[in-house]
Parts: structure tokens; sequence; C-alpha cells
DNA sequence: GCTAAAAATGTAATGCATTACATTTCGGCA
DNA sequence: TGCCGAAATGTAATGCATTACATTTTTAGC
């Protein structure tokens, strides 16, 4: 490629100025034409905009910022992308957020440790107008200590009790409600694989887990709560086999999300039991492999897309000023194949 | 809440000239403390971090950028979150570039059409100093043109011929690695489900398919290649269910994508059909699913997170100026139960 | 205790777009 | 043709951190 004229101004990163020399335009004509208002004359916003064209002209988000103070850019936290659970509640914000005028960029939390340096920089660094967070809770007491100035929601987990808005099913209603239709279905000895307690869906879905058996009177066993660390189908495989390895065990299995509960069906079916005969297994967000497994999942069904577009609409009210109240939205117990 | 002293002052978002004032030095000084400078004595450096604390400042990254050009962000820009595939490649890409100091964020980019605008508005708003794209390479030339001064790197999909660095492997190679292994366990009547060839990978894989078979002497069939504009497991039934409903039936299915392969196998099994008996079915990708569905999928293993590294430090090449040679990395035929 | 060199700190220009307010130009009407 | 109000355009201040260069303070050596 040749370095020629285009290339030249390129380099340059044309500015304002130039455009308006460029034009014979002052600098706020320019920036009229820019900002589409109306009182530029035909022709010479077409002059304005043959020079921006010419010069290969960008606004510099920067420095409009410097002024503005909005980036119309909104910072969704993931925890970890290969869960299969966030990207359609992904979708449901940035639709919002796009129909809106925003863009919803993402950020992957769980990658390292030792990041919180990082972390809240990123938050403190006004670059984003606001947040989305689906962190574990226990990070988001941590962080929303330090970051107090920006609008912030938080999506399926949440800081109980907290004055930050959120979106989220009832975690401890829909355990309960495997749970019962376990029992309901005549299974007694039912086990629970659960990720990591750091995660509020974690904690209130094992309450829910306990609370269902309490109440129909079956006792609490111990070894039938399989805390495995993360939701990796081979963690559900683990759970699984611990919970096989056991001198009485199980004939029904909560998992707390489909992934784990997948994975616990393959050791299961690996140890040659069959699914549900055996062992009956309910999961957890109805992901989209679920339906597509065999034995297809029966699952706790979370609106996964509405859970993000809620979320979004909390995050743009509180940009206007309001403090809207949380939302709790209904899940749906799926029942297929497996339980 | 009460509104306290603390809370106005947050309010106020106190700028490097009040945190001076309050420590008593100049901007220049507490620019030199916030930026980790030596020559700043320490009870001096003292006096500004405890205002600095007080004063609950934040450096304004978009008054910092205006002057240093630089954000230390990254933008990937994946197009469907919800293909198991791009996790792990992000996730390769992330970790590099924290190593280097630099964040990684994402932006979905397939959500919605209609958006190019935002697109290269996005792109062209200087507030990442690099792109890592894995588009379809039809996006890709599009964009690429209107997008000239922006350190730009790609990954899996690439324009060829461009001088736009990538990473990628052989689509090509891999799809016949594919098709002749097929052939050497004597397969004859071998399917080719597709995505959608607005991929790159997607048409370079067709090549592939339709070379292996053509060096074999197999005559092609074009009912024997379904594309079906994506990669859910249920495109991947729908293409099984058409191939299935064909006079001569294939008996053996080459599919461009792990999802793809498992939703075929759950059309064949679900009409009767035994995997690998009656037909065999390899996909592509290798993953996390591959092994843990039943049968577990014969594929093609990309080195995900090798691709996101590599591209990631293709990027922080070209950001001291270099103009780094692309790179093709090797593929793996990964042989499970299901071919 | 004095001086020169080194270290610490300060001053002020700079980057770029926005916008309140000031000025010019235009169109319409007498 | 001349004047007025409206429309169009221009002027210049502003936001905030960085940094070259200038100035002050400290340190070391004698």
């Amino acid at each position: 490629m040749a370095f020629d004229a285009i290339d030249y101004i390129t380099l340059l990163m044309a500015s304002i100025h130039d455009v308006a020399r460029a034009a014979r335009v002052s600098t706020a004509t320019v920036s009229r034409v820019i900002n589409k208002h109306a009182s530029v004359r035909a022709p010479t916003r077409e002059r304005v905009q043959a020079a921006i064209k010419a010069l290969h002209y960008r606004v510099d988000v920067s420095a409009r910022l410097l002024r503005t103070s909005q980036t119309r850019l909104v910072l969704a936290l993931v925890p970890d992308l290969s869960n299969p659970y966030y990207a359609e509640v992904v979708r449901g914000m940035a639709t919002v957020a796009r129909q809106h005028d925003y863009e919803l960029l993402l950020c992957e939390t769980m990658v390292s440790d030792a990041r919180e340096r990082a972390y809240v920089q990123m938050l403190t660094s006004r670059l984003y107008d606001g947040v989305v967070c689906m962190d574990p809770f226990t990070t988001q007491r941590l962080v929303s200590e330090q970051v107090k100035d920006l609008p912030w929601v938080a999506c399926s987990e949440f800081v109980p009790d907290d004055k930050v808005p959120h979106v989220s099913i009832d975690h401890r209603l829909a355990a309960m409600d495997a749970v019962l239709y376990l029992l309901a279905k005549g299974r007694r000895r039912i086990a629970f694989v659960n990720s990591d307690e750091k995660y509020l869906y974690a904690r209130q879905r094992r309450e829910g887990y306990v609370d269902a058996l309490r109440q129909a009177g079956v006792a609490l066993r111990g070894d039938f709560i399989q805390t495995v660390g993360g939701v990796d189908f081979s963690l559900g495989e683990l759970a699984a086999r611990r919970l096989l390895a056991l001198e009485e065990r199980p004939t029904a299995i909560v998992a707390v999300s489909d992934t784990l509960a997948i994975g616990a069906i393959k050791a299961c079916t690996a140890s040659g039991l069959k699914v549900p005969q055996d062992m009956a297994v309910v999961g957890f967000d109805d992901i989209p492999l679920a339906s597509i497994f065999e034995p297809a999942l029966t699952t706790i069904g979370q609106p996964r897309r509405e859970l993000g577009e809620r979320a979004m609409h909390l995050l743009l009210l509180r940009f206007s000023g309001v403090n809207p109240p949380s939302e709790t939205l209904a899940h749906t117990l799926i029942t297929r194949a497996s339980a």
C-alpha cells in the first residue's frame, strides 16, 4: 500500500478543527452537523459532510465525553462465558440497550483472580454510563463498596437487602419446586449437586432443597449434598460418581445447573444406571442443550432473555434518576424425560 | 442513607485539582502519584494518596485519554456468544491481554442486523487501542474499509489475501481430514451439513469436503450438502431430517460444528437409526459437550485457547508497529464413538 | 556553612468537542 | 430600498489529566 495522501491524513487523525478549516466554517458548525442540530443550512451541511468524508474524520469519543460525560456504553459483568446460561440473558440486555441507543460491552470477570484492582479501575473509569452485574454476590458486595458513583443493577445474583435494584427469579422457591416434583414422583432419596456458595443462587437453592425436604419430613443427609465448585460437565460427573459411591445411593438428583445435571446423567449411565428409572435428574436453567440431550432434561426454566431485558430496563430507569424496585420473575418447571 | 459529606463530594466527582488543593500540592504532583513516577517524596505521596482516598477521587479516563490516546482496552468482536466455540478462544485472548495490562471487552455483533452504523461508530470511537475480529469475513471486508486507523487482527475468520494479520486453522484441510477419515472407514455416501457461507470457515470446509470426495473419486451429490444458516442444535436436526428424507440416504455426515453434529445425531436416533452403525457423524470444534454427549462425538479439534492467545499476541505486535505474519495453527482429528 | 548537582515540585500549554452567548446574514414586508 | 426579526454561523470558555520545562528544595561533598 502506498503512503498516499489519504493515509497521511488518517495518520494525523483529523480533528474537528481540520474539518472546520476544510469546510470554511467554524468548529461549532461542524459540531452542529455531527450532532444533527436543525439550524444548519443545507449547503453548509453538505460542505461539512464532504469535508468529514474527505478527511476521514471521526468524532473523538474521549473529547466529547470530557464535556458531556456520556458514553452511551453499558458494561455487563459476566462471570463465565462458557456457561450457556448467560448468552441469552446478555442478548436480552443488548437488545434493550440498543433500542435506546446504548451499546453493550461484556467483560468476563472470573477469568483470573487477583484482578480486583483492574476490576475496580474499569468500573471507576467513567467510561461506562452504567453496569449490569451478574457476578457472585460475594464479589458484588466488595466491589459496590468501592464503586459508589456508577449506576448499577444486578441480574440473577444480587446482595440481599441492598439498595441496588436487581432482577432475578426466586431461587429458593425454584429449588423447592424441583424437590417437591421429585417427592411427588415418589422419590425420597434426593441428592443435591451444588456449584459454589459464593453465588447467592447456590446458597438459596440449597436452602430451598433443605426446606422442601424438611417440609416433607424427609431426613437430611449431609453426604447427599455435593458442592463441586463450578458448573462444568465434568464436575457434574464427579458429583454423581461420589453420590454413586455412597453406601445408600440416592434415587434422584437436583443439580443447580443443566450442565451439572448432564454431567451427572453421563456418570450414572456410565455406571449402568438408567435415567430416570434408577436415577431421576432435574437440572436448572433450561439451556438449549437441555431439550436435545438424551434423555431430555427435566429442568427449572428461567426466563433468561426477559431477565436481561428487565435488568437493562432497570438500568435505564436509573439513568433517568429513578431508583426502581427490584423484580422477581417467574420460573417454570419443565418436565421432560430425565425425571 | 444520609446525604452526608462524602456523598456530596462523590456527587461532585472530585477532579485532580480538588485533590491537589486538598493535598496542598500541584496537579502535576498528583498526576505523578497516580502514575507512579519515582520522583515524589514519601510524605508528599502519602498526603496525596490520603486526599485521593478522602475525596473518592478516580482518574477520568476520558481526560487522560484525550492526552495519551491510549485506553489499554481491546475489543473482541464475537458473532455469537451462544456458540460455545468462542468462550475458550476469548479466554485465551483475555489471558494474554491481561498479562500485558490490557483489558478485553467483548461485543456480540450478530445480535441484530442493520446495526452497521453503530458498529462502525464503535470502532472509530478511538476508545479501544485495538480489535480482534471473529466476525464473518464478509462483514470484515466491509468494515475494515471504513475503519482504517485501528490496529486490527482477525481470528478464525479473515479476508483471504488481506494485509490484516490473522490466526486460524486450515479449514479446508480440516474438512478434508474429516471426510478422508470417513472414507477410510468405508463410508462412501457422505453428506455435509453447513452453517452459512458468509463465514469463510463454512466456505473453505465445504471446499475441503468437495475436494476430498473428488480425490477419492466419489461422485458429488448436491442434495448431500445441506446449508442451514446457523449452528443451533435445531438446525442440525433439520438438516439431518432432510438428509434422511432423501431416496438414497447418506451413511455419514460431516457437520461444520459440534452443535450441528449433535442436532443431527439427535434426529438420526429419533428416527431409529443407530450412530455410528447406520450413520457416522463427525463434528467440528471439540466443544466441551462433544466428549460428554452420547455417543461421544468424533470431531475436528481446534486449539481454541491458543487461537485466542496468538491472535492477541499479533495484536500486541501491531501495537508496537510491527505487521506480523499470519499464523495457521494445527487442527486434530479426535476420534470418539460417533464415527 | 557553602555550593553544585540532584531531586522534588510547580507552571502552564495541550488535546478535542460542546455550547452559551455574540454576531452576522437572510428573508420578508412596508 | 430599508428595516426587523429570525435563522445561521462564529467566538471562546470549558472539561480534566498529562508533561515539557521552569523553579524550588534537598542532599552531598568539602
